[in-house]
DNA sequence: TGTTATTTAATCGCGCACGATATAAACTTG
DNA sequence: CAAGTTTATATCGTGCGCGATTAAATAACA
């Protein structure tokens, strides 16, 4: 009622971008814990998930999958590679690329980690409908938000 | 077709928080340009927002509301201080707690920032129903993994 | 061919974000 | 009022996340 729709739009505009910044770090909250029985933090959790779902890729590949820097990438990479579940090798037929290959104690890591999305998801609350509503919504909010910058 | 309902949990749950995750960097991108000119970080635009609604909070009320901690908050507020754009008192009345209030810098700051809002509701590319539900889904969402911690 | 331009990672500095811990003030009990 | 507890902020160490820069390898081309 005594909004005006430029005061609708600021409100909306200041909320949005919170609360995808508030619900970020409430994600991180719930795997934190679960993830340390993993020896994984949550960035690199997601990094093990790609390369579970494809092995030995290209730093830059996974760059790009996750929307990350090599600024940010190669040091976590180096962790991964520290705890043992991957390993870092100059590509021989281009030795400007680094491939990443899971190590047998990163393949194992799966098995251990197969409940951790299932319990992610109960702890959402969300039916299965809601969420795929919200994935292709904020998939699509993401790619407007860096389209307008290219 | 070939997807379980098994299968269907796990990647609904692996891009629900990935889509948090990278729509969250993506904000973060859009908002950088902007706030550079004000001489600010995302984060520390998310704290003016919240002082310039609500001026003479404690760090205890600003944390609460955006959901960091004492850890966090501490030395941003101080790189604020240290901007000229708010002060750093002890509460007379409780020497436990600080209170942030705006200087007149961080007071005029507000006039300079007023279309940055604006200029990412548009970026977004969203109409206000469906960024409204977005938040509201949003907010619940956080809420539910929040909940389920304490 | 040799020179230039592009591509790919790595490095560095800064600023979050948090858990664990510390410190001091305020409250609670006996 | 003294001793122990709870509260509010600060400090420290670790790990992202990115822009700017660097270095090395490859590609492009005159």
């Amino acid at each position: 009622m005594s909004d005006t729709p430029k005061d609708d739009l600021l409100d909306i505009d200041k909320f949005l971008c919170f609360s995808v910044y508030s619900a970020g770090h409430a994600f991180n909250r719930v795997y934190k814990p679960m993830l340390e029985a993993l020896g994984l933090t949550y960035p690199q959790y997601l990094v093990m998930v790609a390369l579970w779902q494809d092995d030995n890729q290209s730093v830059r590949s996974i760059g790009e999958k996750m929307y990350l820097e090599s600024s940010t990438l190669t040091p976590l990479l180096k962790r991964l590679e520290a705890n043992g579940l991957v390993s870092r090798k100059r590509d021989p037929k281009d030795e400007r690329s680094v491939r990443i290959s899971l190590t047998d104690k990163g393949k194992e890591l799966r098995k251990q980690a197969e409940d951790v999305p299932l319990c992610v998801f109960e702890a959402t609350g969300l039916d299965i409908e809601t969420a795929k509503r919200l994935v292709r919504d904020l998939r699509a909010l993401r790619d407007r938000l860096d389209g307008g910058l290219s």
